[in-house]
DNA sequence: CCCCCCCC
């Protein structure tokens, strides 16, 4: 009788080396305790009983301290351990180490400490009777786990439910929710039941996002996670951005419980779940065994070439290395934001290149320098220059992700791949590929209403110049780098720029051009700016500012050779407002010499047009 | 409580 536990400590030690199905030993939980230890994970003392004798010297294993963190080791909770470890601490204690155990019933289920269990040490020295919890515990005989005897506590757990449900009186009172913290699938999730534990994997994590409207100001971050089950996004809000930013990361496994659910706004998520979570203060997010169970991160990535064959606006994953990255600018969006974009150029073994365009912190931080290789999850094919990519906000980017698609495009690109004479989808220096490019003739840019749309439209047309109003074709420019403010002549050897708010010795002349294109059908004013205007012209800004200044012959002749001349211009078409007066703007992006392979194309594309 | 998907 009064070797109970020891009879335990040994069989636990036996049970090392031959591990039985049938020998799973079930106690209760008596008391749990915090050891203080400097580094290292939290280690944790329990003290178990088996209803005749308890016993301090249970140590959790690390590797269990997750049933900890989810509450499960309240208390009178009854347990099965099923794996162990004998050891022997300095002070040559004898510690049963707990490697596995699963809970049977909660402490509320139980409804107390069971028998009146007699303290016992690995010493062999009995103590005197625990006194009894203070809960209202199991009060009459024989409780199944104070049946007495090691061939009944070593049973099979199985034996144990059993009996406890027929036993145990707390049982009965099941219309009380349960205190135990079980892990529950994402799926099963709804705002009318708030005790649960979800064990998931991170799969998309935004940075910090501020935002201020009527309703007030903030900050904000946002996550997804994904279990066997299903997927839910999960946001936190102030206070919680500052707890849990950091310690959620990209593609680890989580313990999460006490966060809200409200219905998903379908409009804003892609996700298959009805609700959504918000972080609250007392919401826990912890860490855990990354050990089966929790789908990766998946991705289904499209060889780069097939990207050609997908429907434009179409999401994808895709993987490549990163050849070369573009140097990261700030753009300002038709919403007047600013924001910073950065193109990536990644090629993958198919031989093909395609440009993909990070956003914001993303566009910022990203190092290229090395030629990672960059994974993208769920990034928008535009149709841009033939095909590109462009990260949205719910895309994850991946630099030299830990995957197998990973490594061996590393493997390829470093034995070989660097050096093939690979072709983008993307074009953007030439419309050579003409496949992708949005051809229109200038009676089709009206007859079509292009640029009449919210955003501006883009054509490539075939035509040549009719006329350009050399007059006013300069100005005199701000000379900072990136002022290009027309200045005010002082007329005193200074010039002053309203923008910058300053007075230069000097200036430099840019080009605003407005010329007169015809195709076979129609003709159309444009704008051509700076640099458009200097291809076109075949001169400099400066040189053509100097040749007004100084040789009004020559600069006349510059405009004669280029009247009547040919190109193929890209286009920026949109409608624009002037004192209630709208008409379109079309504004020269691009002059390229026709190859004449083009040429032809084109002819007999518009030929075809007439005729029909 | 946010909800922006951008530029050439």
């Amino acid at each position: 009788m009064e070797i109970q536990v020891v009879l335990q400590v040994e069989h636990a030690r036996a049970l090392i080396n031959s591990p039985q199905a049938d020998s799973d030993i079930i106690l209760q939980l008596l008391n749990i305790r915090q050891l203080s230890n400097s580094s290292g994970p939290s280690r944790f003392r329990l003290l178990m009983s088996d209803g005749q004798h308890s016993s301090p010297s249970f140590l959790l294993a690390t590797q269990m301290n997750h049933l900890n963190e989810e509450n499960l080791l309240q208390p009178n909770c009854v347990c099965v351990v099923k794996k162990t470890i004998n050891n022997t601490l300095a002070d040559g204690r004898r510690v049963v180490v707990v490697l596995d155990m699963e809970i049977l019933q909660s402490a509320a289920e139980t409804g107390g400490r069971i028998g009146n269990p007699t303290s016992y040490d690995t010493t062999g020295k009995k103590g005197s009777p625990q006194k009894p919890s203070s809960r209202p515990s199991v009060p009459t005989s024989p409780s199944p786990a104070a049946v007495p005897g090691s061939s009944t506590t070593l049973s099979s757990p199985r034996v144990h439910e059993k009996h406890f449900a027929a036993k145990s009186p707390m049982k009965a009172s099941n219309t009380s929710p349960s205190s135990l913290a079980k892990v529950m699938p994402i799926s099963s999730l709804n705002p009318y039941q708030s005790k649960w534990t979800i064990r998931a994997r991170v799969t998309n994590k935004s940075s910090v996002r501020t935002w201020s409207n009527s309703r007030g100001e903030g900050k904000l971050f946002s996550f997804e996670i994904v279990d066997e089950s299903g997927e839910i996004k999960i946001t936190a809000f102030n206070d919680e951005v500052d707890k849990f930013f950091s310690l959620v990361e990209q593609g680890k496994v989580y313990f999460i419980t006490k966060a809200t659910l409200k219905v998903a706004n379908r409009q804003y998520t892609t996700l298959k779940n009805d609700y959504e979570m918000t972080l609250q203060a007392h919401s826990s997010i912890v860490p855990c065994d990354d050990t089966g169970g929790i789908p990766a991160v998946l991705c289904d990535f499209v060889p780069i070439a097939e990207l050609e064959n997908r429907e434009k606006d179409s999401v994808v994953d895709v993987i490549g290395v990163c050849k070369s990255a573009e140097d990261v600018s700030r753009i300002t969006t038709k919403s007047s934001r600013e924001v910073s974009k950065r193109a990536l150029h990644l090629i993958d073994t198919t031989g093909k290149e395609v440009t993909a365009t990070l956003w914001g912190e993303e566009a910022e931080k990203f190092d290229g320098s090395q030629q990672p290789v960059v994974a993208i999850k769920g990034a928008r094919l535009s149709d841009f220059g033939g095909r590109s990519l462009s990260a949205l906000f719910s895309s994850t980017v991946m630099v030299n992700p830990d995957l197998p698609e990973a490594f061996s495009l590393r493997a390829w690109y470093d034995e070989g791949g660097y050096a093939i004479d690979s072709q983008s989808l993307t074009e953007t220096r030439s419309v050579g590929s003409g496949a992708k490019t949005n051809w229109k003739t200038l009676s089709d840019v009206k007859s079509e209403q292009l640029g009449q749309g919210e955003k501006a439209d883009y054509f490539t047309c075939l035509a040549s110049v009719l006329y350009i109003r050399k007059e006013n074709c300069l100005y005199q420019a701000c000379p900072s780098a990136d002022c290009n403010k027309k200045v005010v002549d002082q007329q005193n050897g200074l010039y002053r720029c309203e923008k910058c708010n300053r007075e230069f010795p000097n200036f430099k002349y840019r080009l605003l051009l407005s010329a007169n294109l015809a195709d076979f059908g129609d003709n159309q004013w444009v704008t051509c700016f700076q640099e458009t205007a200097e291809v076109l012209l075949g001169h400099s800004a400066e040189t053509l500012g100097q040749l007004r200044d100084t040789d009004k012959t020559a600069f006349d002749e510059v405009f004669q050779k280029t009247n009547f001349t040919t190109h193929i211009f890209r286009n920026r078409v949109k409608l624009e407002t002037y004192n209630d007066e709208s008409r379109v703007k079309v504004t020269v992006m691009e002059v390229l010499p026709v190859d004449h392979r083009e040429y032809s194309r084109r002819l007999l594309s518009n030929i075809r047009k007439l005729a029909s």
